[in-house]
DNA sequence: TAAAAATACTCCATAGGTATTTTAT
DNA sequence: ATAAAATACCTATGGAGTATTTTTA
């Protein structure tokens, strides 16, 4: 089980319809199938009922959608927070130093360990 | 952002070393490397320092570190929680009918309704 | 200097796409 | 009869492997 077939699965109980919540997650119908049936055979139980104009939650399905609904909110809030500590932390800087410095041991070394320590740092 | 990314990292936080949780993970220490690397610039800082001897973790590693422990314990218990709906549903059911009910409507299309909301139950 | 990690590729599993058939009422 | 989902098949992204180089103290 992956974050993916949570979302494919909370996508599909909401819209109650494979096709719709195929579009709004940008994806086809098809593969979403494959998803949700993947995630029920590893479940081992159905999560939906099938009907000819769309699909509805089996009672093993709305637990999965209370519980998994949590989860992902739990995960982006988790995101969110990670995401939030790099605001404040961007901006330009920039460092002169003599050209002896340049020369000796602790600029250059300095240079080399910011570099390791913030690999998405660009240098012009 | 993916669990996968917050398993690895762990991995690697709880070890203190790439080549040590790659091993535990089951898989080779590049790739591991790969992901953490692709991990730490979606976030846009470090999670880790270097040593020659292993890594450590920086400050917003520790933070990841509690914040993804706690994630992944409540993936586990979902996980958890829905596989074992599944118990006690297990076993073996023989159903017998007479030839002229298999004849009718309602005797072949109550077989169908179960396949269909029972898909991974086996038939012989 | 001697380890651990980073590169530079190669490969392949599977997520996702396309075309078509089957299902359900 | 008709819309929705399933099936069959194909493609391709990127996760993982192998070999090698680079980095750290």
């Amino acid at each position: 089980m992956e974050i993916r077939h949570l979302r494919y699965f909370l996508a599909v109980a909401d819209a109650g319809h494979m096709t719709r919540a195929a579009m709004q997650l940008g994806i086809q119908q098809p593969p979403l199938s494959q998803q949700i049936k993947a995630l029920e055979s590893e479940l081992g139980f159905a999560l939906f009922r099938h009907h000819p104009k769309g699909v509805s939650l089996t009672d093993a399905g709305r637990l999965l959608q209370v519980e998994s609904a949590r989860l992902l909110r739990d995960f982006s809030a988790l995101q969110e927070r990670m995401h939030s500590l790099v605001e404040g932390k961007r901006g330009l800087l920039s460092i002169g130093f003599t050209s002896s410095a340049a020369a000796h041991e602790f600029t250059p070394h300095a240079l080399r360990e910011c570099r390791g320590q913030h690999p998405d740092i660009g240098w012009s």
